[in-house]
Order: structure tokens, then sequence, then C-alpha cells
DNA sequence: CCCGTATAATGAATTAAACTCAGTTTAAAT
DNA sequence: ATTTAAACTGAGTTTAATTCATTATACGGG
């Protein structure tokens, strides 16, 4: 008599609870965090406003809700969006793009992400748990002598996902749309550290020929773009 | 009978406006936007609750108001804070860590620019105005020939804000204060790439000397911090 | 198939806090 | 000292989040 649900079966609440979130997400989205009012919320759920009120303590943690489901079907996402026979240079910039593009798909969502809990608590955990996406691949690399041993993943994680949100925020600004080559550039800065890094690590001296290639590339990239 | 002040000097409303902004300051930041009561913002200002709105149309406005003021305040810092004759790589060393100790510092400040008006309108001006700090120096190093003609400033304006503010809340998060290294590996990248472009821009093949110095020293720097 | 009842849902009532505005005070020009 | 427009005040209004007494519903057992 433990394990039995005394009520309602979990597939239709979690149905209800789904409702709640695509609702909120819409009007959060179009509106802000303050500017969505809970009765319009609940009225597109359809849904008493009392109701909204069982599944989420309050209107701050109905935005945690949405913003958590997104983190988490954006991890979703990027799991399938990165092959994994990939070469670890192939990989980041298949993660890459994809993050890049679902900023600029979802702007309103990700952005609501900071209004979410301003620094108090713990940090969002599906945030978190996306960016060991990132961290799995630099590891893999490491792993299989793709990346040097002392590869400075932390800093790196900041250079990636920072870099990419300020340039997905620049092309908002200037109404632009997807551009890869944002995220080729970022890559060739990165791989070009890594590379350095790499040649020390593994004891030999790099060939000129092979320093003239890894700065050629990233020189090649950058010109693509300009200001 | 114009110009004439028919009432109170500018001075004392302009003392009023400040303590007002002192106030909302000290509230936002210890309590957050949403926790932080107009009430109490004008009594931590000695003032009635309705003489705030005579200043603010209202809280968001308020909330503009104390961000906008920190950039402000930001700007003159920084460009107190970079030698006129420093070297552009010396310069972006000044600014780099200017920024990341004053992100660290006022960390609540900053939060709460995310919250000033999401997306919509213009974003804020003094924001902007801010980051034309870095746009000069990068400006001068093409000018003065230290950086090639072609750099990416877009790009690269990305990059070394993005990567800051990151890193700010990768610092803050794991509970550490200010650490150089951050931005000195962050220079040792972007002056790996900048160095690429100029190579060629030059016309000159760099030698391997060249080469394996601008290498070394970014391997060198990224050793510093690992995860 | 109907009943009992624990769970789920409702929405009117409560509360809290942003915002207004009619009345009062103050600064400075005369 | 008087005048008066600008500043200020804070009680009252409004808006919207949150609560909770009441009603509806799902479903296991009879």
């Amino acid at each position: 008599m433990s394990a039995t649900p005394r009520h309602t079966s979990r597939a239709r609440i979690e149905a209800k609870e789904s409702s709640i979130l695509d609702a909120a997400e819409k009007i959060f989205a179009r509106a802000g965090f303050d500017g969505a009012k809970v009765s319009d919320i609940a009225r597109a759920a359809s849904v008493a406003e009392g109701t909204v009120y069982l599944y989420y303590k309050n209107k701050q943690d109905l935005l945690a809700g949405v913003v958590g489901r997104f983190w988490t079907q954006l991890t979703l996402g990027a799991e399938a969006a990165i092959e994994p026979d990939a070469t670890t240079l192939e990989q980041l910039e298949q993660l890459g793009r994809y993050h890049l593009q679902s900023l600029l798909n979802q702007f309103e969502v990700v952005s609501l992400t900071y209004r979410a809990r301003p620094q108090q608590e713990q940090d969002l955990d599906q945030v978190r748990e996306y960016v060991r996406v990132f961290d799995r691949i630099m590891q893999r690399g490491v792993d299989r002598g793709e990346l040097p041993k002392g590869t400075p993943m932390g800093q790196l994680r900041d250079v990636f996902f920072g870099t990419l949100e300020f340039s997905a925020r620049t092309l908002k600004l200037r109404e632009r749309s997807y551009d890869h080559s944002v995220v080729t550039n970022l890559l060739s800065i990165m791989v070009g550290s890594t590379d350095a890094a790499a040649g020390k690590l593994k004891g030999k001296e790099p060939s000129n020929r092979d320093l003239m290639n890894t700065l050629k590339s990233i020189q090649k990239q950058l010109k693509t773009v300009g200001d």
C-alpha cells in the first residue's frame, strides 16, 4: 500500500505540469519576468490561477522551472549534435555551432536565466550540467592525446562560453543572424593556445612548418570577419 | 526670465538625486531588484516614497539610474587606470585587471545590469560607452602599427569581455578572489591570434624564433592556472 | 457499476507593494 | 516680508502575487 499512488496517474500530472511550463515559457518570453502575469500564464495553460501554485511555490520558482527545463533540453540537444567519433576540434566546433545557434534562437529564454536566481543559493543545476558537455569533450581530448595534459579546461571553458554568449548579444544587437565564422574564429584562438601548450608537453620542438600552419589557420579565420 | 531657475539650485537637486541613487544602490545590492522595496529605498535616502517618483518614473527606471551611474564611473576609472604611453598589450592588461577586479568587487551591481532592460529598447548607453575604452586601445594599437590592420576588433571585444565576465562568475562561484593569471592567460590567447594575423599583414614571414617565443609565452601563461 | 475518499483544482478573498495626487512646505526672486 | 512655482509629502488607490476554504475528480475496493 505504500508504493501505490492513491490518486491520478503520474503521466496525467506530468502532462499538466508540462503544459503550465509551456504557457509560462511563452508568456515570460513575450513579456519578460515582470511583465508576465501569473493570471495570464494560468489562462494560457487553461488552468485556474491557484493551480499554478500547486506546482510551483511562487512566480520565481515557476521561472526557475522554465529555465531549468530549457537547459536540460539544451544538454540533450548538444549531446545529440556531437558525433562521438569526431576529433576533439570537430566536436568543439559542433558544440560551438549548436550553442551559438541556440542562444540566438531562444534569446529571450536565455536572458531569463540571469533573472532566475541572481547569485543566491546554488546556481541553476541544469546550467552546470550543460557545461559538463564541454568538459567531457575536453577531457576526452586529453585522454586521447589530442590535447596536452595540462590544458587549462576551466579557463578555456570561460573563454568558450563567455565569448559565444557575448557574440550572441552582439549579433542580436546588430540584428544579424547566425554567423558560423564566430565559432570558427573562437576555435582558432583556443586551438592556438592548446597547440602551443601541447608542443611543450609532448616534449618535442614543433617544426616551423607546424607553427606556420597553426598561425596561418588562425589568421585565415580571423580575416573573414572584421568589425 | 527664461534661463533663470525659478527654484532650488541645481547643486541641491543633484545632491538629492545622488543620495537617492546611493540608497537605491545599497538596497538593490543587498536585496536584489525584487527584494528591494521602494519604501525602504526612500527611508534609506531620508525622503518620502513619493519623492523617489519625482526623480524616477518607476522602480525599473531607478534601477537603470543606479546601473547607468555604475558604468559611467567604471568608464572614468578605466580611463584613469590606463597609462597613455604604455604599449597596446600593456594597456589591454591594465584594462583587463581593472575590469576583472571591478566585476568581482561590485558583483551585485554588475548582476543588476542584466535585469535592467532584458533586451528591449536601446541597451544601456553607459555600457556601450564603457566598451569604447577597449575599442580606443585597439584602434590606437592598429594606428601605431602594434596590431595588424585587419584585426577583428568586434570579435576580440567579445572574447575579452565575455571571457572576463564568465571568469568573474567562476571565481565568485568557487569563492576565490581576484586572480591576475586570468587576465594574463586571456591576453596570451588574444595576442597569439593578433600576432598571427600581424605576421601575414606585415607581409614578412615570421621567423621560427618569433613564432616559438609567441607560443612559449602562451604556453607559459596557460600553465600557471589549470582547473 | 457505485462509493468513499484522498488528491487535485478552483477562484474569491487577502495581502503586499508599486504608484498617484491633493494638499503642504520651501527656496529664492522681488 | 511677500509671493509663488517648484519640491516634497504620505495617505489613498491600484495592481498583481499568493492563500485557502470550498468543490470537483480520479480511481481502488466492494
